[in-house]
DNA sequence: TCTAATTCCTAGTATTTTACTAGGATTTAT
DNA sequence: ATAAATCCTAGTAAAATACTAGGAATTAGA
């Protein structure tokens, strides 16, 4: 039961994208290199977020991606589904309807399947990026004051 | 991001025993043809729940498995995370200590991982194997009162 | 208009994980 | 003795993961 590198290296760069993107596109290959992502992966990445329509593409020289909606308006649960199509960690055909399952003993597991679900996609969605980059930002200015200098 | 069927078939197996084992231990064969699960494979997960310490297995004829602990002192949790090695979707090593990760940037993912890992594992800690077996008699008499006759 | 930088798109592939199957050794009630 | 069961380990087919590779299309700027 692991969430996989797409949404693990996926929702690292959407915070990089909120964070280094303002006016301008920043590019796969500037991310990739911030993040110590393969390029080429991280393209196949961006691309879902593309097709999720969380993020746009500017094609050509100077080029890149932007947000599409401002950091509040976007969970993470938005991103990590669209990178990883779900995040149920069970699909048990007695959760869509209210058969489904063959017998009774086999149909009371599908409570606990109910409750982590919503109890992962409940935790995802109530945080948004803009928390994220907020966080990242007091870090940052929080090791300046360690290293004033600049030190390593 | 998905849990597998070791978690999915052993939980049911789990359920299984502790409605249909009382004093007497209930073999493999008879939980596996109840919840339509390879006898072999079943072994398998059996036997992680045994060396989790959650069932007892005694051999010879007329052998089988014995739940080690009432029901009610057995978590949903305990019983998955045996089968699972652990329930973290994700296992980043900035969770451990305090520090891990490269930059600043590649840390704030770890505030989301560490909520989604929490999530899941309260989840499945605050249910106990005996409501599960509880609602399975619920849902039992239920279907008795609308079928008094046996019909399927 | 040419060039370089970039996104866009698709196919392939090595590795790992999953979900089993198979079969023999050991123990125990009858 | 025999049959019924757990116990143990090795193997394996299929699926998923995590990439790599490379070419087509687009665009800014010289």
């Amino acid at each position: 039961m692991k969430l996989s590198t797409k949404g693990r290296y996926g929702l690292r760069a959407m915070i990089d994208l909120a964070q280094y993107g303002g006016e301008d596109p920043v590019s796969i290959a500037s991310i990739a290199a911030r993040q110590r992502i393969s390029e080429n992966y991280l393209e196949q990445l961006i691309a879902k977020l593309r097709r999720a329509g969380l993020v746009k593409g500017l094609r050509g020289a100077g080029g890149g991606y932007l947000l599409s909606r401002p950091p509040e308006e976007v969970s993470v649960g938005d991103i990590l589904r669209a990178l990883e199509g779900n995040l149920n960690p069970v699909e048990c055909p007695g959760l869509a309807g209210d058969g489904g399952c063959d017998g009774a003993d086999l149909c009371v597991a599908k409570y606990v399947w109910k409750r982590i679900n919503e109890s992962v996609n409940r935790t995802v969605d109530e945080m948004k990026l803009c928390d994220l980059v907020k966080e990242s930002r007091r870090v940052q200015e929080e090791r300046e004051n360690l290293h004033p200098h600049g030190i390593e």
